[in-house]
DNA sequence: TTAGAATTGTTATAATATAACAGCATGTAA
DNA sequence: TTACATGCTGTTATATTATAACAATTCTAA
């Protein structure tokens, strides 16, 4: 059995997970994670899922929500998933995390007419990538 | 049986399901949907997501991916639903469309680095409204 | 070392969404 | 008129995504 190490935050299963997830080319699917880590003794959905909630809450991941898949941030965690945005082609599927200062800036500050106070927002962008146009 | 106009656009399951959306105060599942037409005579999971599906198509109607749910369009139909964003309480979960000009134009303009040209978008905003802060 | 918090393992089930096939209505072209 | 295409409908079954509930173990901090 692994032992936590407290250089280490994420525990066994969120550490296989988050593996699998970073090394992946494109966005994962909770069962298509699943079928990939039973052979490390993850067994159940349970256990994925737990691993991809923390993972979220964390920042190490984020879900792409038009897709339900997961993505590893290439973002420096991004200040905990209070701002992401990303592209998607409509043909391949490509999903690529967008990284602009301006745009997380402009949306961080934006507030709304009807004195909502804005905490966290997800923008999914969906068109045609450089290969597929 | 229904006859089709063509002074009317939806067709019988499409306008019965759209009205029950347009008429709620929250956003609708669509098994809640299911659930609250079939004294209409729609009685299985098909006939709902094909009408949600066209009329999300047609823009009357947008789904909040967040949280699988479907609302009635507030803004002229949102040149078919190209440019979406959201306002979305994370206590008492009210969800209002954000029609704001300059917001949707930014972001209907901007650009990817990575040369994608976008059709479109979609942007959720989390919070506390109002009410719940 | 002990109590609380976090994580794990497990079974079952809930909630969301689609496949596949057949029928009917409408519009258009031969 | 017939023939065909398109779009909508109805139906059964199934696939996919996600959570409830409970017991046990491991980690952390006091
Ligand atoms: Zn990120
Ligand atoms: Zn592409
Ligand atoms: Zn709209
Ligand atoms: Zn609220």
């Amino acid at each position: 059995m692994t032992r936590m190490h407290k250089e280490n935050n994420l525990s066994k299963n969120q550490q296989i997970i988050f593996d699998l997830i970073d090394r992946s080319s494109e966005p994962l699917k909770a069962y298509t994670i699943l079928y990939n880590v039973q052979k490390k003794g993850i067994n159940a959905p349970p256990q994925v899922y737990r691993a991809l909630d923390k993972l979220v809450e964390i920042g190490k991941i984020h879900k792409i929500e038009s897709k339900n898949a997961f993505v590893a941030c290439k973002n420096s965690d991004c200040e905990i998933s209070k701002a992401t945005a990303f592209s998607i082609c409509e043909s391949c599927e490509v999903v690529d995390e967008i990284s602009d200062v301006k745009l997380s800036k402009y949306l961080s500050s934006f507030n709304h007419k009807k004195g909502m106070k804005f905490k966290r927002f997800n923008l999914e962008f969906f068109g045609l990538c450089k290969k597929c146009k």
